[in-house]
RNA sequence: GUUUCCUAC
């Protein structure tokens, strides 16, 4: 709660990572008891600053203090062992969540996710996941799939990454523009160049116009594919159109 | 009140 509460999100906010923590030392000491949510800011604030041995002992004081964590604990801290590259630590974490029945939402289940394509190359079992949760009859929503799918492209599964986006389409989900980022430049990584296209004509008609970036990433493409031509085309093309920023 | 997605050269 209190002020304490407030002063320490605005600092996390500005990365004062330090004056939060002293912060909260001076809230103990003067007996006032830090709340859930303002632990979870400090551990989240720590874990995308990459000090995740730190959150760590600030997980392990809160339950010393005997504020049990929720699922916003555990996925803050799990994310950010997982992007540590801990991702033993991070299991490990994942099983003490279960044997706790503490119960994953949507939200959740992303944030894992998340950390599974990119931690641990374990796209597949991300995807099992998915499947699992739609057969629960939980409906996933785009962030879920622009995640799986930029997963499955890292790993170089394009094919899945396809199928997958596809799939959202007939589900009658709108792909957004990143959906449609992740999907180009997947596609130009693996040279699939004129797919690379399509997509990009796709964009255009419907109401995702395609960024800088997304003109860039395929021309970049094109010209690893010695078509220095239809990179001059396209460049023309991204410059009539005064293209547009995120 | 706090946690999740893309960004080439």
């Amino acid at each position: 709660f209190s002020s304490y509460g407030k002063v320490i999100n605005v600092l996390s906010r500005e990365r004062e990572n330090g004056t939060a923590l002293m912060l909260l030392r001076e809230m103990d000491g003067k007996g006032c008891k830090p709340c859930v949510v303002t632990y979870n800011i400090i551990i989240d604030s720590l874990c995308t600053g990459g000090l995740v041995t730190e959150a760590r002992d600030i997980f392990l004081e809160m339950i010393g203090n005997g504020v049990s964590p929720d699922v916003i604990t555990y996925n803050s801290l799990i994310h950010g062992t997982f992007k540590v590259g801990n991702w033993k630590e991070a299991t490990r974490l994942l099983n003490e969540m279960k044997e706790k029945k503490i119960k994953l939402d949507l939200y959740n289940i992303n944030v894992l996710v998340d950390a599974l394509c990119k931690g641990m190359m374990v796209a597949e079992e991300a995807m099992v996941l998915f499947k699992v949760i739609e057969d629960c009859g939980s409906s996933l929503d785009v962030w879920n799939y622009n995640i799986l799918i930029h997963g499955m492209c890292s790993i170089g599964k394009v094919e899945t990454a396809k199928e997958i986006f596809h799939h959202l389409s007939a589900k009658k989900l709108r792909p957004n523009r990143r959906t449609y980022k992740i999907m180009v430049n997947g596609l130009c990584n693996q040279g699939l160049l004129n797919e690379a296209n399509d997509l990009l004509q796709e964009m255009e008609e419907g109401n995702c116009s395609p960024d800088g970036f997304t003109y860039n990433i395929i021309i970049q493409g094109l010209l690893r594919n010695n078509s220095s031509l239809k990179a001059k085309q396209l460049i023309h093309a991204m410059i009539e159109r005064g293209f547009s920023a995120d």
